[in-house]
DNA sequence: AAATTTGTTAACCAAATAGTTAAACTATAT
DNA sequence: ATATAGTTTAACTATTTGGTTAACAAATTT
């Protein structure tokens, strides 16, 4: 049928140039080595998606709607603030192992790009922090932790479960280890990191 | 004379290029651009760098050098552990005022490079996390801090620090303040950060 | 001051690259 | 079967881009 042809080709073309352009942005990315990747000649590209820049905002924003939910798990789940945050620690580390380039290449463009965060607000999804503001100080307000600005916790949280991923190259000859027992770093950080962050603020 | 004439191209070439190849990154950068911010001709580049890709490893090594000492403070430095965790976040962020692209430029040239590190290693001043180790174990042992290993620490420490930087456009967008604000919470942070940490090893 | 070396430029070149076109092919509807 | 609309391709175009060349200028040496 029509339809299932044009939305396989369609989407064969997103999954080739998600893979392309996580791994190389925008700048290093090249419509050819899209269209190799997706099997397809690449006047199609600009038949489907009119031309590189739409093609990478297509990219970009796919990218990111998968990246939001994760976020918002630590700012809109309804657990209390602690289990929150050792279930965020616990599940960033196997999103990340299923999408390698993701964070990077989010972070890394919005650098590039920073007016493409405007483009981003208006989606729906998009996390909110006043949830989890209103959390924090009820915990402070309760005497389960002590007092912090809910801005620098978050974050605090967000840098340590980030990082470790987007530094890894940095971090590997830092601490100078090789990829496996990098891995196993990562790994422990699953537990590691949510202890240390509530060891900080717990009374 | 000369060799200042000649000097002060050669290092033009190299101010210009590292605005142009931090900013936009290898394959974003143009020669041509470049050439125009150093005002000269685009052969020169050419006549004193031979190729883009040596130009570009000028601009990441002088990069690297000056964020080597950066590192070092954390793992060389002789005061205690807690004075060291104080001394590093301060000073750090003075630091990225100064060369805001610079760690993102670091460690995103890395990720798209990472036999990169290979030649890094190699160069005098390249950071040892050993100092750090021995530290830890020893602050361990004293009952002065509790039990983690030094890896770890070192890789909350970096990334509570530089990671603000680097998402800045993300974690402007998720926190959702303006510029001026954002500053406030980094300037916040030079205490903020130390403390955080410190709070969750100490004893 | 003539010769040589070093620094600088304008013009050029070849390869790469985003995007276009026109024709061919496929499937569905009439 | 044939017209029609949508899909795919090979070949092409215009521009960008890293890099080269050859001539010229300025300093240094002899």
């Amino acid at each position: 049928m029509d339809k299932i042809k044009t939305e396989n080709t369609e989407t064969e073309i997103l999954i080739a140039a998600k893979e392309i352009f996580q791994q190389k942005g925008m700048a290093g990315a090249r419509m050819q080595e899209i269209a190799d990747k997706a099997k397809i000649n690449k006047a199609l590209l600009h038949y489907y998606y009119r031309s590189k820049q739409l093609l990478f905002e297509a990219v970009f924003k796919s990218a990111f709607s998968l990246l939001a939910p994760q976020l918002n798990k630590v700012l809109n789940d309804d657990s209390d603030l602690f289990e929150k945050i050792r279930k965020f620690t616990e599940n960033y580390v196997s999103f990340v192992i299923k999408h390698p380039y993701l964070p990077n290449f989010v972070v890394q463009e919005l650098n590039k790009n920073p007016e493409f965060v405007q483009k981003l607000r208006s989606e729906k999804n998009f996390p909110s922090i006043e949830k989890f503001k209103l959390q924090v100080s009820d915990a402070i307000n309760q005497g389960i932790i002590k007092p912090i600005e809910a801005e620098q916790l978050f974050i605090n949280i967000i840098s340590l479960n980030i990082f470790p991923f987007i530094g890894e190259p940095l971090l590997m000859a830092l601490v100078n280890v090789d990829k496996e027992s990098y891995n196993k770093i990562l790994e422990n950080r699953k537990t590691e990191v949510a202890e240390f962050i509530i060891n900080s603020i717990k009374i």
